[in-house]
DNA sequence: TTGAAAGCGCTAACAC
DNA sequence: GTGTTAGCGCTTTCAA
């Protein structure tokens, strides 16, 4: 675009006959400028095409309307339900996305602090389950609105959307428990992040009020992917005997053993019972129990949480600011084919009808 | 954070001796500038933690450093692989991405415009197959570099990024003619959608060039939704007879099919084919044929001429504009077990080894 | 090599 | 109600 014709609040008020102020004052609505002047400016200003410079604006008014999120890219499609909560609220309250994907460890908080340093961004969606202290504290004294997501921070004034990782893997576990699974194998991720914890300690709590003996080498650590999963999986069943049932930590790594449960011509679930926990479509449709994470509802609520403050922040100067929240939200446990036990429902049909709910696509065939 | 302890050129100006110019020279790697000065100049840069207002420095520039990338959220999954190839070459030349999800028809081109009008970001990528001809114009007028994915437009310089979608469609019918497959059934996208389109005629050329006959009856249309497909695969079926092989245009509706057929015990290849496009994971799992778009690749080089772009015109002020490019990217055709036709396999079997090429996974065990 | 000063396009005190 | 003017924080001529 030719600097001659580019169309500025000075073109206009000179075309209107006004001063730049009475033009700003059209544009931002304000009520103190006359009904005939403000139709005149409009009227100029549709006919010009005129559209105030953001970056000029968002300059003087110190602000970018702007929020940044921070994911990581493993799971993509996964994540991106989660991008479209957050987009749905955000753009509702005339804020845009600003896309801060760290592809490794390290990466994520870098871009958060360089997103807020140079102030591209006016507050931030964190979801980065390794995110440590200090960087934390780092951004924190940034004085930027954030809101972090499936993470928590220890006795600290923060907000949070969390998931129920805890009760969501403690109630698979009960479930399997329930179908009558005994040796339940349970692949961890990567436990340096807190959902992998928190799962962890789901299991374990179930099969410790079961008076299951909690057998330690029932445990496997695995990193969240696919990849990782298979040769341990395949490792773990050279060696010891094929468990009952397979609880994953998370959706990915139930892939990765379902095809090689497959591979090896066991059948799920009259071999061997498998489970894992996210809720991705491609589960669905292989009839794998699983615990859905609501990803569009977690990003939306993040979004709230932080587009209240933002405004908030900007209207009283000094009004107090918001009280740090923390939300929790459910996962929903959807059992599918993959974890009724075959035996146990043969002997229900003796004595009467199944009890276990079939949650979801109730009436499909089971795929497996 | 206060406005007394916000650190900016002038802080830095003064504690180094120095004057705002020659900070901002230090900042951008000015050879015009004493190695002790800049030294100096550095040291009081790193004790202070300053780092640029981006915004202050975008104004004063005139750019944003920040691509827009407008795309439907429809199978959300599928474009996050293709935002990630847009974000992979983007943030290695500096650029950040700005996220334009478009929630409907309507949105998308007003989203362009929008971000282009407020001059908020320095390019777009836009994937809409069915922005019109005035909307374009309209973008072109702005002057604003733009690269259009899957979107031809007629005789005009844009630069385009296409997939192969006529030669995939045709590759694929060709291998069910292979196959043996003689009832085709062709299931379309909505066809105001140019990769809908393309995909269809793709079809056509290949059943007319097999001399089997062009059955009207055999093309239906539905949206590319899952939604839509279920209803119209099952009247279909209630009409006329089963076909030999279903085609549907994208992945999508080849779930929407596949589930509608295990619901109603139809055996996938033995009843009837299916094949899709696309190439999603959950096709993988299925075991269903596909052909796979390269989305990772086709975000990447959207974003590279882009970027190409964008750095040619800041360089040279007037050097001149690069030629408009299209490039086009094709389809893998990824032969699986639900085309594989049964009765072909068992006649070759007696004659001699199947030709058939397996691509992929190549030695996993069939889901169906 | 460096500095002074004029923008970039908009907003907001303050004065009229 | 409206205009003047001084910023917002940076870059970049132009002069020295």
């Amino acid at each position: 675009m030719r600097k001659a014709d580019k169309v500025t609040v000075d073109v206009i008020s000179q075309k209107a006959g006004v001063s730049t102020a009475t033009v700003s004052r059209v544009l931002n609505d304000s009520p103190l400028v006359h009904p005939k002047t403000k139709r005149k400016v409009l009227r100029i200003v549709q006919e010009l095409n005129y559209v105030p410079n953001a970056l000029a604006r968002n300059l003087s008014l110190n602000r970018t309307d702007t929020i940044g999120a921070i994911l990581p890219w493993v799971a993509s499609g996964f994540y991106s339900e989660l991008l479209r909560g957050v987009d749905d609220v955000a753009r509702a309250a005339g804020y845009h996305i600003i896309l801060g994907i760290c592809h490794d460890r390290e990466q994520g908080p870098e871009l958060a602090l360089k997103y807020i340093r140079e102030q591209r961004t006016d507050g931030l969606i964190i979801l980065d389950p390794v995110l440590d202290e200090p960087i934390l504290d780092e951004i924190r004294r940034q004085n930027v609105p954030f809101v972090l997501i499936d993470r928590t921070v220890p006795s600290q004034h923060v907000n949070t959307i969390m998931i129920d990782d805890f009760n969501g893997a403690r109630n698979m576990t009960r479930h399997l428990i329930e179908e009558g699974y005994q040796n339940i194998l349970f692949i961890t991720g990567d436990l340096q992040s807190y959902d992998a914890r928190e799962r962890l300690r789901g299991y374990q709590e179930a099969i410790e009020e079961s008076q299951l003996a909690q057998k330690k080498e029932l445990v496997i650590e695995s990193n969240f992917t696919r990849e990782d999963v298979v040769p341990k999986i395949a490792k773990y069943v050279e060696k010891n005997l094929l468990p009952d049932a397979i609880f994953c930590s998370n959706d990915e790594m139930a892939l990765g053993v379902y095809r090689y449960l497959l591979e090896n011509d066991y059948k799920i679930p009259d071999d061997v019972a498998l489970a894992g926990f996210d809720g991705i479509d491609t589960i669905d449709f292989l009839g794998i129990t699983t615990a859905k994470i609501p990803m569009h509802d977690l990003g939306a609520a993040a979004a709230r949480l932080l587009v209240d403050q933002l405004v908030k922040g900007r209207s009283g100067g000094d009004t107090p600011a918001l009280q740090p929240q923390k939300v929790m939200l459910q996962t929903e446990l959807l059992i599918r084919k993959s974890t009724l036990n075959p035996k146990k429902a043969a002997k229900l049909v003796e004595n009467g009808p199944i009890q276990t709910k079939l949650v979801g696509e109730k009436r499909r065939e089971p795929l497996l």
